[in-house]
DNA sequence: TTTATGAATTGACCGTAGTCACTTTATGCT
DNA sequence: AGCATAAAGTGACTACGGTCAATTCATAAA
């Protein structure tokens, strides 16, 4: 057997400049709509007429419609992650930061949903997703060590553990923003001081 | 202008049997579905064939087709609710008795989607979804109250507001388990701690 | 029984997500 | 250049969720 030496078993191509134009024209095209329509007004049919290309290759760039919607979001997050600056101190600041990702997910169910389905780990995923959220785990544990260095919030448990649970409220409080966006009952500060707070 | 008697504005009638019957036979035909099929599996051309009506009266029953999941799945969540009679006597006998829900929410992410989007309480809801979250938020925080009562959690903070803590913590993890069935990173025993136990 | 009324049901129809056999375009080799 | 091969793109087609004007059925009053 001869060792071949490029080709191993299943060749990955790097895809070519074209390819890659059309994609983001398909991004544009989609984004584009959401901005007038919202998400729930996301048709694929209208985002290929408006990237000038046919409805079989917006399915050759994404698997089907919630893998658009999921790359949208995943950029949305990255984007909110980058652009925070505040300063956060205590819990309430911390409470403060959580704002704009709160405002993206609780815009539309179906960006929850694509969270969701997209929050596992994969090889075969191009959304972008899991590792949007990876960082925003990330994210949530570093501001958590830093509050745990200045011994604002409980010191008995990993940064780790915490922003686990914090994903865990920042999801519940997104739902139900999303379902009921006018009673604005908020349990969310109360939440986080439960699960962070140092006992006294 | 004759003051009508009967109805005075929108009268709300009470169904006939006829229309009950339709409405059972069209959950008994969804039921043997899931069954064999999963929810994935679920098309309501099937239903109606196996319920032996047309397609239109489908949507006369459930709004669309996600009603038909939040009401089968609110009924299954109450039955293992009523069915729990576990003792609960610390956090690990806790952690063990919301399995069964646990394996309801994970066994398909149509599920989890279903039981989120009526999660919020609405008159106009039929599903049943909404009740059985909340029956199921009283459930944890009775354990809880009880949990507290012999000290075997913290105190300090009420039942209520820890059973909606718990829940966030259930439904993230009922989503990890939804994602990757395989791959078994289990931190709710921990995150439930983290939460619930109390300061020594 | 006849007739009036509204609940319950019907099935042809529509919109949109998703498929696939085929065509076009780019790349590389001789 | 000419040819081979694979990537990229195409659009008619299918599947299925959901709609609605029309029809049937049940009940009660005349």
């Amino acid at each position: 057997m001869v060792n071949k030496p490029s080709p191993p078993e299943h060749r990955l191509r790097k895809p070519q400049p074209r390819r890659l134009a059309t994609h983001q024209a398909l991004v544009a095209a989609a984004r584009a709509i959401v901005v007038t329509q919202g998400v729930a007004g996301l048709r694929t049919e209208e985002v290929v007429r408006q990237a000038g290309v046919a409805k079989g290759t917006f399915f050759a760039h994404f698997p089907d419609r919630e893998h658009l919607v999921a790359t949208l979001a995943a950029q949305d997050l990255t984007r909110i992650l980058a652009a925070q600056t505040f300063p956060i101190n205590d819990l309430a600041s911390l409470r403060q930061a959580l704002e704009p990702q709160l405002m993206l997910m609780s815009a539309d169910l179906q960006v929850i949903a694509a969270m969701i389905r997209f929050s596992a780990a994969s090889d075969t995923d191009t959304t972008g997703m899991a590792a949007a959220l990876c960082r925003h785990e990330g994210w949530i544990a570093a501001h958590l060590e830093a509050l745990q260095a200045r011994a604002a919030i409980r010191r008995d448990l990993s940064p780790a553990l915490l922003a686990q649970g914090v994903q865990a409220l920042i999801l519940q409080r997104a739902i139900a923003a999303a379902c009921a966006p006018d009673l604005p009952e908020d349990r969310l500060a109360d939440l986080l001081a439960a699960l962070l707070a140092r006992p006294d």
